[in-house]
RNA sequence: GGGCGCAUAGCUCAGUUGGUUCAGAGCACUUGGUUUACACCCAAGGGGUCGGGGGUUCGAAUCCCUCUGCGCCCA
């Protein structure tokens, strides 16, 4: 025999993989089957492969393997997504190392950069993925830029348009003013910095007295239009309706009374500043205030800034504060601790800005939603997320979908003037030329009269129509695909794009649809380091992937990822996981090398502890295959592995390989090794989704097998029904053998020294099984007695006390210790179960069956005691 | 500031409707074994006041209240 005894993952996994590509078994076309499908989340496409996608995509494999071997048509489709800031902010990068500005570029040139980039980077992520042994339907994959993907997204700007839901709005914004456009409240991150609260003192206009006002931000004076107290205020009562005049400027503004001022804070005087603050904004249109734009789109001061003109927010934050202090017009400065706005791409942060953006309405749209979720009819798994969901679509805002970018799909939006209303919605430069002259009532309007909105979608305004626009069911809503793949099985994604992504789906999908997106979302949680600590980049903490898989192998990798990694959980990471996973997988390796190297005598007769064994692992197979079953029902991935885990582990190799096993060089029987490898092949099947490398490996080394009959497109187990008895005998057998090994560890007697081994049967265990026992615990005889034996080490087993006689002295006094110990433990269990039983109330108020169960318990008990003294009485 | 969640063995976590197998699993640890399936092995063992306090109940890890400590989301 020629197998190698540690299992060498690297050329299988690749062989495999190739395997599987060349025959299509991930190809899915429609069919007469049911279908069942599952869309990747597209990793940013110029991405490369962390542990967070090796998570999901690990599980969404794992479903979709499972979903294959049920016999559905499994169709997994993978793509990627063009990220439009994340991957514009490289490509700006890019060019600015080589010297180029990207404001010298034309959009079309700087697109052609991004293409470039594209090409050269794009879909590395997606090899790495095969590696993993992501069994996805390649010939399928997208990308959110490809012509028919944005051919969709335009369509649906232009429909929500034309319904009304898409609207232009002069909002206030989260402007990055690195990255130069706005982001989505989703994209905006609050960090706890440490600044200081200014109090400055603003002059009464005719007066000599001071109004004083507490701010953070003492460069936005230069935009202020109004002070603020509240009308209950009594300290500023005399003040509402003044004016005062701002500091260095020399402005003249109003003090005005609004609730919103809260009297506790600062000084209770509240400076307005409408253009950079959401809640000043909003107190300025209540009281008609004047909107001062102080910050140009990189958050440097324009003329407004006056002297200040042309520097950073943060130089003038300093610059300011000094010529307050040194005009007198600062009193004091405070430490103080605020949340700031940063982007999530740049780190910048997050100037609020008041500009033209588009939106689309959210609240009607998200009514749909939230009912789906509400009835389960889109189950998020684990449910704890749905009131996270709830709360946030239940309140949600209108979203803001442009992005001052280019790399993405540019609005459709053509403008024929100068004034904000003067545009027509169209797909087409045509189409939008006659939409303007019908709207202008000018014929002499040309193509170069207009000019396209500069702005591009959202990058989730592509992805939210994924599940639809990879079976083209936008532009073609009726066409044999959409109907067939969609809506989706399984949505696999973390939490923390809930609500950029998941959410919007599921309006799109009912939107778009009429029809949910998915069945279920399940959502992993994120991946840390053993001292939960995010993994990142800055950090270094994350393991290098593709090092993992090359060292672990990939099925050892994806058995470490799902070892500990329930719905929803974290999972800290620790590399010892993926040791443990390849210990299985040589595991199971070993165990198929042992069965594989067993010689056939076909003149043996199966004996009986064999076909015993086999029986016991049939009844015990279907039993925890039911308990699988039961698991991935729920979605509990993790219980699913570890059940499998357990049951190959440790009854397959550690019960029923050592039962058949025949002596050292001696053959086997057919009958057993023909039942072992069809119990293997189970074994086989059932690991599969986990396991796939491993499992096709030694399903092809059992036998011959032909394309069609490839592990891959194989069935999954069907199971059976489990004989009880023999269940329940075994546990019996179990313990008897554990009995042996405990006492054999006790008194030093080594497994090769034969035993004997006595028993009073009072559980009327069946003897058949004594061969069994005398296999596995080394016996010479088994006996079955009336009588407690002198002389030998005990142990019991329920009702049953077996016996092994010592040879030479034994410690008579550390035997009775045992004893003595075992009964004090039995006396005490049995004080408690009697108190329980003398209490009235619990005789009365249990149910019947608990009752029962107490009474068989003391009965138990009494007669264990009475075993033990017995014991006792014959050692004295 | 608003919302959601968590706390069980050294670590990571199960524990579903309050009641059998309720105090469990895996890893780690300790001890012992190793005439070839596998030291990436086998066996046995120790280890927890179920975060603290109170309540409901015949009965609470489980339900309720409260305190403490953490985490996440949103503003």
């Amino acid at each position: 025999m020629s197998l190698a005894s540690k299992y060498d993952s690297k050329t299988t996994e690749e062989k495999w993989y190739n395997y599987w590509i060349e025959n299509d078994f991930f190809t899915s076309i429609p069919d007469e089957r049911e279908s069942y499908t599952i869309v990747i989340p597209p990793p940013n496409v110029t991405g490369v492969l962390h542990m967070g996608h090796m998570l999901n995509n690990t599980i969404q494999d794992v479903l979709i393997r499972r979903a294959r071997l049920k016999g559905y048509n499994a169709c997994w489709v993978p793509g990627t997504d063009h990220a439009s800031i994340a991957t514009e902010a490289k490509v700006v990068k890019k060019l600015k190392d080589q010297g180029i500005d990207k404001n010298d570029l034309t959009r079309e040139e700087f697109l052609q950069h991004a293409w470039d980039w594209t090409d050269e980077y794009g879909g590395i992520i997606l090899e790495q993925l095969k590696k993993l042994g992501a069994s996805c339907d390649w010939s399928r994959t997208k990308f959110t830029l490809d012509d028919d993907m944005s051919a969709s997204v335009i369509k649906v700007f232009i429909d929500l348009y034309n319904k009304g839901l898409i609207y232009r709005g002069y909002r206030m914004v989260n402007w990055d003013p690195e990255a130069k456009t706005t982001l989505s409240d989703e994209e905006v991150i609050y960090e706890e910095r440490n600044g200081h609260l200014y109090h400055l003192k603003y002059q009464l206009k005719g007066s000599e007295d001071f109004v004083s006002i507490a701010t953070t931000r003492p460069e936005t004076i230069l935009g202020d239009t109004a002070i603020c107290v509240h009308p209950d205020d009594e300290r500023y009562t005399s003040l509402v309706g003044k004016t005062v005049i701002v500091p260095i400027v020399n402005r003249e503004i109003p003090v005005i009374a609004d609730p919103y001022v809260d009297m506790e804070f600062g000084t209770g005087a509240l400076k307005i500043t409408p253009a950079h603050d959401e809640n000043d904004k909003i107190i300025g249109e209540t009281h008609h205030l004047e909107v001062i734009d102080i910050f140009n789109e990189d958050a440097t001061l324009n003329s407004f800034g006056l002297h200040y003109e042309g520097k950073d927010r943060f130089v003038v934050r300093k610059e300011i504060s000094k010529e307050l202090e040194d005009r007198g017009f600062l009193i004091k400065k405070e430490d103080h601790v605020h949340k700031v706005g940063t982007s999530e791409r740049t780190n910048a942060v997050i100037e609020p800005r008041l500009s033209d953006q588009w939106f689309l309405k959210m609240d009607e749209l998200a009514k749909p939603a939230i009912k789906a979720v509400k009835e389960d009819i889109v189950e998020l798994l684990p449910p704890k997320f749905k009131s996270t969901y709830f709360h946030w679509m239940e309140n949600v805002r209108d979203w803001n979908i442009s992005r001052q970018l280019m790399w993405g799909q540019r609005i459709p939006a053509y403008y024929y003037g100068d004034g904000k209303d003067d545009f027509v919605v169209a797909t087409s430069l045509d189409e939008a030329v006659a939409l303007s002259r019908k709207r202008t009532n000018n014929n002499n309007l040309l193509p170069e009269d207009l000019r396209q909105e500069n702005d591009v979608l959202d990058t989730w305004f592509s992805s939210w129509l994924w599940p639809i626009s990879v079976f083209n069911g936008i532009l073609e809503p009726e066409n044999e695909e959409i109907n067939y793949y969609y809506p989706t099985r399984d949505l696999v994604t973390g939490p923390d794009i809930l609500f950029f992504w998941v959410a919007r789906m599921i309006v799109a999908g009912y939107e778009l649809r009429g029809e949910r997106p998915f069945d279920k979302v399940y959502l992993t949680g994120l991946v840390r380091d053993k001292q939960r600590r995010k993994m990142s980049k800055s950090l270094g903490n994350s393991p290098d992937a593709l090092n993992l898989l090359e060292e672990y192998g990939a099925d050892g990798v994806r058995v470490g990822l799902l070892l500990s990694a329930a719905a929803g959980n974290d999972i800290m990471f620790d590399e010892d996981l993926c040791q443990q996973g390849k210990g299985f997988v040589n595991k199971m390796w070993n165990a198929f090398r042992l069965i594989k190297g067993w010689q056939v005598d076909k003149s043996l007769e199966q004996p009986q502890h064999a076909a015993q064994g086999i029986a016991w692992y049939t009844s015990r197979f279907n039993q925890v295959l039911s308990e699988i079953e039961d698991h991935y029902s729920k979605y509990r991935i993790s219980d699913v592995l570890m059940t499998s885990y357990k049951l190959i582990y440790d009854d397959f190799c550690g019960w029923l390989l050592e039962i058949i096993k025949p002596e050292y060089q001696q053959p086997i029987d057919p009958k057993t090794l023909a039942e072992v490898i069809a119990l293997l092949e189970d074994n086989m099947r059932l690991m599969h989704p986990f396991t796939p490398f491993i499992t096709e490996e030694i399903w092809q080394s059992i036998s011959n097998r032909k394309v069609e009959e490839a592990l891959c497109i194989n069935t999954w187990p069907e199971g059976g029904t489990s004989d009880q008895t023999v269940l329940t005998d075994f546990e019996l057998v179990q313990e008897v053998i554990s009995g042996i090994r405990t006492v054999r560890k006790e008194k030093q007697i080594a497994f090769k020294n034969q035993i004997e081994l006595k028993a009073i049967n009072n559980e009327d265990l069946d003897t058949k099984y004594n061969s069994l026992i005398q296999k596995m615990g080394n016996v010479i005889s088994v006996e079955i007695i009336s009588e407690q034996v002198a002389g030998a080490a005990s142990y019991r087993v329920r009702s049953n006390e077996y016996f092994i006689p010592l040879e030479g002295n034994m410690d008579v006094a550390a035997e009775l210790e045992k004893l003595e110990a075992e009964l004090k433990r039995a006396k005490g269990f049995l004080i408690g179960v009697q108190k329980k039983l003398s209490n009235e109330r619990f005789v009365g108020s249990a149910p019947e069956q608990v009752v029962a169960i107490e009474k068989k318990k003391e009965a138990d008990t009494l007669a264990k005691i009475e075993t033990i003294e017995a014991s006792m009485k014959a050692l004295k």
